[in-house]
DNA sequence: CGCTTTTGACCTGCGC
DNA sequence: GCGCAGGTCAAAAGCG
């Protein structure tokens, strides 16, 4: 496998009804950086990321003994498919974990995530590929308005840790 | 002691 | 109407 390699990080729009909605999509609010910095701060091997957009104007909350009367709640979905030997890719903010099922197409389990903050409801959900236990599906559902907890690292941190051969 | 993880139960939507 | 799949909650346990 290539040695450090430059972090490739692919934009998918999966709008098939190219609704005129969002084009740019919210990616300002998911910096990139912040995914480098949880996407390298683990591996420090190459870091493939893929992103998915998804704009679903219309999910319900399958399940939840709340959110009865929600309908209409337009909710941002971003794929990220990350090559990494772990799935848990800290992209700086708190995450709790809230359940985890196992899914049909996969033989690994799904784990649900919820951002611990105050009026942060974004959601996440880590997922590996059955067929590429090293890729790892990421699903960001939500958008955080608040800063990171963590002092963002800067790119030279994260550069630092890429050179820093972590003692296994 | 507080927070996070774990795990089973429960609910909802969809397909047949 | 029933079964399946996916998603969430809640209680208990575990860890710093």
């Amino acid at each position: 496998m290539a040695p450090m390699q430059n972090n490739q990080m692919l934009l998918l729009g999966s709008s098939s009804s190219s609704a005129a909605s969002t084009p740019s999509l919210n990616i300002e609010n998911f910096n990139s950086q912040n995914f480098f910095h949880g996407a390298n701060k683990k591996d420090k091997m190459k870091v493939e990321t893929r992103i998915q957009h998804h704009e679903s104007n219309n999910i319900s909350e399958g399940g939840g003994k709340v959110t009865k009367g929600d309908k209409k709640i337009r909710r941002h979905r971003f794929a990220f498919h990350t090559r990494s030997h772990v799935d848990i890719l800290d992209d700086g903010y708190r995450w709790r974990k809230y359940g985890q099922k196992a899914v049909k197409n996969s033989k690994f389990p799904r784990s649900y995530y919820r951002c611990t903050h105050k009026g942060c409801n974004v959601k996440k959900q880590i997922q590996r590929l059955s067929k590429d236990e090293e890729v790892v599906v990421t699903t960001y559902e939500g958008m955080h308005s608040h800063p990171l907890e963590k002092t963002t690292d800067s790119f030279e941190q994260i550069l630092k840790q890429l050179q820093t051969p972590a003692p296994s």
